[in-house]
DNA sequence: TGAAACCAATTAACATGTTAAGTATAATGC
DNA sequence: GCATTATACTTAACATGTTAATTGGTTTCA
């Protein structure tokens, strides 16, 4: 007996190929977030703020992908282990400027190159214009999904 | 100032464009899981469930892709909703056998039809070709990281 | 102005992600 | 046979995901 209602192949669902896609990239870099002691995300922050210049909680979460929520607690966390500074903006007193400390930066700097050595393995295991291709559709779905929300009309 | 170290932009980390991706697809189907009450993560089992006959904890866990102590926590609360069914494998007994119970299919089956037209829509939306694409490059990543695992040699 | 609406970040509550340790059962090898 | 090892699942502990409510600061506009 097979399913009573056909629903589409959970081998084509999208969100589900995205996330193991995700996790086969990911289990390259465990091992390395294992070493340094940074979790997966406290690793996103870093970079974002290694990334460029200071910047508020709210550009902060949206370049690293988190809620904010989650940034609230992991600035917490970073700030307590020395890595991170938080400072009211003098404009609006509602935001927090977030900054990587001298420590910080030199956590960063450490683990870098590690970092930039998966990624190097990966595009060469994969293939560059793939991988290229692949980075396009990502955006361009990303980009479709943003110009035709429903609920935004 | 730019940063002291030139890491690859955040726009090329490809774990982060992979979930990027796929948080854009979520956004379709949130409001829908919230409608009927489920998680993303409960409705991946129940489509699990649903797709094909009864199986072991551990099967479920990889076509689900939840780690088998999230998968732990999701079983104990969809068994105390009544939508699954637990029993212990008659060949071996550290096996649970997991099934959907009558009210789990019908749960299934009042939510899938909405399930399938966001699929439809995003298909619509980004277009079929390129959607095929999409998947066939996913797959091939993961395949990609799958057969050149260092770890594993 | 000053109340209302709005906005940025935090807190709260509960679910899941992740690793390590624990428990019970099965398979292996001597 | 029986100790060893491996396997399937659970538990534990802590971090993050997710939504709703809250707090404090800002903007709008009558």
């Amino acid at each position: 007996m097979g399913p009573t209602l056909e629903l589409r192949d959970l081998r084509h669902s999208l969100p589900m190929e995205l996330l193991r896609a995700r996790e086969s990239a990911m289990a390259r870099f465990r091992p390395l977030l294992k070493e340094w002691g940074f979790t997966e995300q406290q690793w996103r922050v870093i970079r974002a703020l290694a990334d460029s210049e200071p910047m508020d909680a709210g550009k902060l979460a949206s370049r690293s992908l988190l809620l904010a929520p989650s940034l609230t607690r992991i600035l917490r966390y970073l700030e307590n282990e020395g890595i991170v500074r938080r400072s009211v903006d003098g404009g609006d007193q509602r935001k927090q400027i977030v900054s990587l400390t001298a420590f910080g930066r030199q956590r960063f700097e450490e683990a870098a190159p590690d970092s930039e050595a998966v990624y190097v393995q990966i595009e060469s295991d994969f293939g560059r214009e793939r991988l290229e291709l692949l980075y396009r559709l990502l955006a361009e779905f990303h980009t479709s999904m943003e110009d035709a929300k429903p609920a935004d009309r």
